[in-house]
DNA sequence: GCCGCAGACCGGCATTTAGCCGGCCGGGCC
DNA sequence: GGCCCGGCCGGCTAAATGCCGGTCTGCGGC
């Protein structure tokens, strides 16, 4: 359904959705015309839906938090996630392959508010380490 | 800072970015120069972030990870994440503190585009590390 | 008053881009 | 082979854009 010069494309097309069909056939590697085409299958087959301008939103008062969580020997997710739900400032829990067992997200209002919340979660039973990563910034959010 | 005309301007991006000058300016009522330079001094003062498309294949991905970056030393986030933003799959960047550098959530259809864009992850200059956490599930989502 | 200035706007010109279309090429098929 | 079809290219003309000079209006200082 996608090839390679589709991704391309409406990759160049995320990055500015008002750049020149001559500037995005340079892109993808195609003539001008053949770009065009694609880019009018894609829009015809339902593709792509819209092309819409992003505009600077104003809202991100709070402290937010990734906390990576592993558990104790013989412990899962629905031993520990109930306890979780218990703290209002945890907003998702995210069961993972690999190294992590569980990432917790995490809004508060305060860097003494998150330290209490990582207590509280450290001292869940069956969390073995809870190791915190607050987010500096979210430079790229779609969805 | 916003007037009627510029609000107007900005509804009429939003229904359609790839609009040209001449079919904007006309929904705004002004000549096409005029309306040119709203549209710079709105990209200008930062009301405009970004032209972009949206895309229809973004609603139930199969599979959902979390690919923790580190980076070479000497590279930050505005390197990296640029190239990140081609990727149509890469939903969200999170930069963040401790030891991972930048968290890219991903959302794709298979384990197998999974693979390839952890390559393209790990393709990116910049890039030193990238661990590719699979989520399994998500047990606790709010707001 | 009135002068200069700045911002918003208009219109014209040269350049660039888009829409359209005929033609080329390679792959699948009879 | 001959045929068709999809994907691509390049040329032509019309449309859109970048650029810039010029007009009008509101404003502050002299």
């Amino acid at each position: 359904m996608l090839d390679d010069k589709d991704r391309i494309l409406i990759g160049a097309l995320r990055r500015n959705a008002r750049e020149s069909l001559v500037g995005l056939a340079r892109s993808v590697g195609l003539s001008r015309s053949a770009t065009q085409e694609r880019m009018r299958r894609l829009e015809r087959d339902g593709i792509i839906k819209a092309y819409t301008v992003e505009l600077a939103s104003e809202q991100d008062p709070a402290v937010r938090a990734m906390i990576a969580v592993t558990f104790d020997p013989g412990f899962r997710c629905r031993h520990v996630v109930p306890h979780l739900s218990g703290i209002p400032e945890v907003v998702a829990c995210h069961s993972l392959t690999g190294s992590i067992d569980l990432m917790v997200i995490v809004a508060c209002e305060s860097n003494a508010s998150l330290d209490r919340i990582r207590d509280a979660i450290s001292a869940v039973p069956g969390v073995a380490t809870a190791t915190t990563h607050v987010i500096l910034g979210t430079p790229l959010a779609r969805g």
